[in-house]
DNA sequence: TTCGCGGCTGACACTGAGTATCAAGTTAGA
DNA sequence: TCTAACTTGATACTCAGTGTCAGCCGCGAA
C-alpha cells in the first residue's frame, strides 16, 4: 500500500510483514502489550525470534507502522488544495484526508486506537512519529505562502495544533465504536480556532 | 522545591536525588544519553547500581523529572487569574508561569533543552507527562467556565495547543542559548490562534 | 544504655528488548 | 545450471528494569 512493491524479493517482505503484524495483533488485543514478548508473537507466527525482529525493529512498530504514511498523506493533502483557503482549512482538510486513509476498516482502526489508548509506550512512540511529520508539513504549509519571512513560528504552532486534533478526534470517534461523523467531529475541533475564545464555549446568544 | 519535605527521611531522599542527578547529568552532556548506562552513573555516583535505579525509576527520569511539577504549576496559574480574560490569554499566562517556574539557572535549562532535542527517548518522555497534564488543566479551564457542556472538546483542543506552544517556544528559546524574551516568544507563538489565518502571515498592509 | 523496628543499601538473580554474527538454506537471474 | 545475493534460525551478547534478601544504620521506646 505504501511504496508499491517492485521486485517479488520486495512483495514477499511486505506479504510476510503483513502477516506477522496481523497475527501479532490478535495476541496484543488477546493478553496486552506489555504481556507479551517477542518469543512469545515469534511462536505464535511460527518463526524464529530473530526474524520476527528482523521485519519490526520495536515492539512498537508492530503496531504502529500503519501510521507512517500519515505524515505524508496530510503534507501532499496540503498542495492538492493549495486554494484560497486559509490555514486552518486547509489543515482540516489535510487531516480529513488523514483520517480518510487511516478508516479503511472501521473496526480494526477502533481497536488499535484502543490498544494505543491504554498503552503509554505506544502512544509515546505515536508522538515520536507525529513529530517525525511536523517539520515537512509545516514546510508544505509555507511553501504556498506568498510571504517567505524567516520565523516560521506561526506555521509551526498551527501545524503543531492541528495534529494535536487529529488524535483529539480519532480518541473521540474511537469512543463512539466508529459511528460518530469524522467531519462533524474534524469541525467541531477545529472549532476551537475559530470560535471567539470566551469563556462561554456555547453563548446562549 | 516540589512538595516541600517533611521529615528527615524526606529531605535525605531529597538530597541525594539531587546530587546523583547531577553527577548524571553530566555524564549524559558528556558522552551522550544512550551511550550512558546505569552501572557508567553508579560509578560516577559512588552508589549501587540498585541503589541509583531506587532514586530513578527510568534513565529518562533522571533527566525530566524537574518536568514533574509544571503540570500542576499551569493548573495552579489557570486558577490564579480567572478574571474575565478569554482562554487564550488565560493559557498564554499559565505557560508563562510554567516557563517563570522552569527558568531557574538559564545555563541549565538549556543544556537540558539541548539534550531533551538531540534524544528521541527523552522527547516521547516528555511527551507521555504532558499528556498527563493535560486531563487536568483541561478540567480547570472549564471549572471557571460558566457552560459546563458535556463535550469539552474545545477546551482540550485549546489546552493540547497551548502545551505544543510551550515547547515550540523553548525550543526557540533554547536555540537563541536563552537570550531571547520569552514573554514576546509566547506572544509571538499565541499570534498563530489570534491572527486572522489567511496565507499572509505577515500582511503586507 | 540497650533493644527492636523500619527504612536504606548493596549483592544477586532474573526477564525481556534489542544488536550482532554466522552457517545453512533458498531464490533470482544470468 | 550455476552463482551471487538474500533469508533464516541459532546463538551469544549488552543493557534496562524488576524482585528478593540479608546486613546496616538511625531513631524512638523501655
Amino acid at each position: 500500500m505504501s511504496a508499491a512493491p517492485v521486485g517479488t524479493r520486495e512483495i514477499s517482505r511486505h506479504a510476510v510483514r503483513a502477516e506477522l503484524a496481523r497475527v501479532a495483533f490478535n495476541r496484543f488485543c488477546l493478553t496486552g502489550f506489555n504481556q507479551v514478548t517477542f518469543a512469545d508473537l515469534a511462536k505464535a507466527a511460527g518463526v524464529s525470534r530473530s526474524t520476527f525482529l528482523r521485519y519490526f525493529g520495536t515492539k512498537e512498530d508492530v503496531v504502529l507502522f500503519v501510521f507512517d504514511p500519515v505524515g505524508d498523506v496530510i503534507a501532499d493533502a496540503l498542495d492538492a488544495d493549495r486554494a484560497d483557503q486559509d490555514d486552518w482549512s486547509r489543515l482540516r482538510n489535510a487531516l480529513e484526508s488523514a483520517v480518510t486513509f487511516l478508516v479503511r476498516d472501521v473496526q480494526e482502526l477502533v481497536t488499535i486506537l484502543g490498544l494505543i489508548e491504554q498503552t503509554p509506550a505506544l502512544c509515546a512512540r505515536l508522538r515520536e512519529k507525529q513529530a517525525e511529520w511536523r517539520p515537512r508539513i509545516v514546510a508544505r504549509l509555507q511553501e504556498t505562502t506568498s510571504s517567505t519571512d524567516g520565523s516560521s513560528v506561526i506555521a509551526d504552532v498551527r501545524v503543531a495544533a492541528a495534529l494535536e486534533c487529529l488524535w483529539i478526534v480519532l480518541g473521540q470517534w474511537s469512543a463512539s465504536d466508529g459511528e460518530a461523523d469524522l467531519g462533524e467531529l474534524l469541525d467541531a475541533a477545529f472549532a476551537a480556532f475559530s470560535t471567539p475564545a470566551c469563556r462561554e464555549t456555547d453563548a446562549p446568544s
